[in-house]
DNA sequence: ATAATTAAGGATATTTTTGTCCTTAATTTA
DNA sequence: TAAATTAAGGACAAAAATATCCTTAATTAT
């Protein structure tokens, strides 16, 4: 579904909305302990995220990353986008080169709808819904 | 969502299921070339799928690869599970190692939904179905 | 200014996935 | 029986994904 890369920057950019007002930013070594992770594997993922304009950092003493705007105005598809692009969204479940609605794969009557619920969660889900519900303790962002 | 392994598996499955009755079988080469896969690649695919059971093999001159049974009895679900394991049906979204309901994942209350819409799918879709479907020139095995 | 802290970025390493090649085994046809 | 055909399987290769290490750059605190 999510490459493993993707999978780290979406529980990131959880952990990042879910600080506490007045304390928005957190290094690389507290994300990367919070969501568990590898650090210099998720240095990477942060620098693209960055590069992506998701989240905004600062070097230095008490430097580190925050959300670059609303966290209420990010959705997960533009993390997935991001990371994975947008295959996910617009490639073939079988891999076929084109996909044509008059050229359809074999499991395209079946997968459209699949692709559409999947999508229409990714454009509707913030940042800010699931950061909250990590805080409220009802979602967890490691085992 | 499904390696590329398990696509090719997927097509080579149906383009076998829709041969026509009296000549079931299909060589690797003819395989490869209906789904235009590459051909040794496809070899070890179809192995593995012989030794789960799915295809039945005959070598020799005019020999190749049969559906092991009804192909109305075979659903997509096993060929992925058989390819891909059955991460995609149980494993984590974000990939948390253990996934409970009272440890949920960040994305986990949305993403239930659509993995079971997934699931749901994969299980109630046959390889007649889809054979069908190609026979009558409605969905396609490759591009 | 200097030292300490933290992200950026280049180089490299490891693992997994995808893919090829060649030899062997089984079966059929001549 | 011999030759031809086709799958099985082992060894190897290439590409992509995942991961580490080290040096440099920026910022802050002393
Ligand atoms: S039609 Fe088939 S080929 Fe086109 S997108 Fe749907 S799944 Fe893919
Ligand atoms: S709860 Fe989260 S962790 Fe468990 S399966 Fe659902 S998505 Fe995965």
């Amino acid at each position: 579904m999510f490459s493993k890369t993707c999978k780290y920057a979406i529980n990131a950019m959880i952990y990042v909305a879910s600080l506490p007002i007045g304390n928005e930013r957190a290094s690389l070594k507290d994300i990367s302990k919070a969501i568990n992770s590898p650090e210099a594997f998720t240095a990477k993922i942060l620098q693209a995220l960055v590069r992506d304009d998701l989240l905004i950092s600062v070097k230095g003493p008490h430097g580190g990353f925050s959300i670059n705007g609303k966290a209420s105005e990010i959705y997960l598809a533009q993390i997935v986008d991001s990371i994975d692009g947008n295959l996910l969204f617009t490639g073939c479940a079988l891999g076929l080169k084109k996909c044509a609605e008059e050229h359809p794969c074999a499991v395209h009557y079946k997968f459209k709808a699949i692709r559409e619920h999947l999508t229409g969660m990714l454009h509707s889900t913030n940042l800010t819904d699931m950061a909250d519900r990590v805080n409220n303790g009802i979602s967890f962002l490691k085992y």
